[in-house]
DNA sequence: ACCCAGGCATTGG
DNA sequence: CCAATGCATGGG
């Protein structure tokens, strides 16, 4: 069992406590996914797989994070790749200050980003994940989703036992891919849940890659073509712009926990549909994204 | 029982 | 292009 240690430097502000438990597959994924303790997370690192834990130092202003690599023959290259996808999954890089700045004129919004200051938006690794997540996500509440994609993610993705507790990473698509529609009706995914997802799979499984090569296609090219997969429609493909490829400005008008927010925390309650909270976000452009992730921590938060 | 929840596909105008 | 409908699931 090797061990190595490097440290990562957010751009600040930067809160660790904010941003981490909005990870959708580590957020409620399990006792072994805390906090506490430091951000821990199973990483695949193609031909082994190793535990990060994540522990933050320094204030907001002046952030670093701490990171112990836990894994059997870790090389250089390992603590590379390992460091690369926790900037990425963490959103390390990203710099919030110009979101912040725009919001002067905004005093809802204002107030949302100095409750939650230092909170930058989080990532998956892969188009597949969470073209995943987004599927097992759709149209069902939020603690339900989480009861789902833990029980895939517990069911399919690759494990290791680290000091007696089992980490999971997200399954691969071969994993999915092989599994049967009954099986995966067994973890509480509907018929065409079941048939979307193993969709996905297949498509991220062939040869050209073309899923993962999303990232350096224009926005409209992205949505045009995700959703030629069945069970992905203009939301999903919303979700994976800024999950999973990290588009600032992307929104996802047609969310209804996004228009119960902007109903309730800018017109009193009064329901706001797709069209009228499109409309309304031009203010946040372009960080619109950014405007989003603030609205719904503010909701889990209950603000609105 | 009924209704809704961080939708999608299909059909009919 | 918009509206209505069926599909599924667990929790209020």
């Amino acid at each position: 069992m090797d061990r190595v240690t490097f440290t990562i430097e957010p751009k600040a502000p930067y809160d660790q406590g904010m941003t981490a438990p909005e990870q959708p597959f580590f957020r409620g994924a399990g006792e072994h996914n805390r906090t506490k303790d430091g951000y821990r997370r199973l990483l695949d690192l193609r031909e082994k797989a190793a535990l990060a834990v994540v522990r933050p130092r320094g204030g907001v202003g002046d952030p670093t994070l701490e990171v112990e690599l836990l894994g059997g023959g870790l090389t250089d290259d390992d603590a590379a790749a390992a460091a690369g996808q926790l900037e990425w999954v963490l959103g390390a890089g990203q710099d919030v200050k110009p979101f912040y700045d725009s919001t002067r004129s905004d005093p809802v919004m204002r107030e949302i980003t100095e409750r939650f200051f230092g909170m930058h938006l989080t990532h998956s690794l892969t188009v597949f994940e969470s073209l995943v997540l987004a599927i097992l996500g759709q149209q069902i509440a939020a603690p339900v989703a989480r009861v789902v994609r833990r029980l895939v993610v517990e069911t399919y993705g690759p494990s290791e036992t680290f000091d007696g507790v089992e980490y999971f990473a997200f399954p691969r698509p071969e994993a999915i891919q092989a599994a049967t529609v009954e099986e995966l009706r067994g973890l509480k995914l509907s018929q065409r849940k079941a048939e979307y997802v193993k969709g996905i799979a297949a498509a991220a499984m062939d040869s050209s890659g073309w899923l993962e090569g999303l990232k350096e296609l224009p926005e409209d090219e992205v949505v045009e073509r995700l959703t030629e997969l069945r069970g992905v429609g203009k939301w999903s493909a919303h979700w994976v712009l800024t999950r999973a490829l990290g588009h600032p400005d992307a929104f996802p008008s047609g969310d209804l926990a996004l228009q119960r927010a902007v109903s309730n925390l800018y017109f009193r309650g009064e329901k706001q549909g797709e069209r009228e909270v499109e409309n309304f976000s031009e203010r946040w452009r372009p960080f619109r994204a950014y405007a989003t992730a603030y609205l719904f921590a503010a909701l889990r938060a209950g603000l609105a």
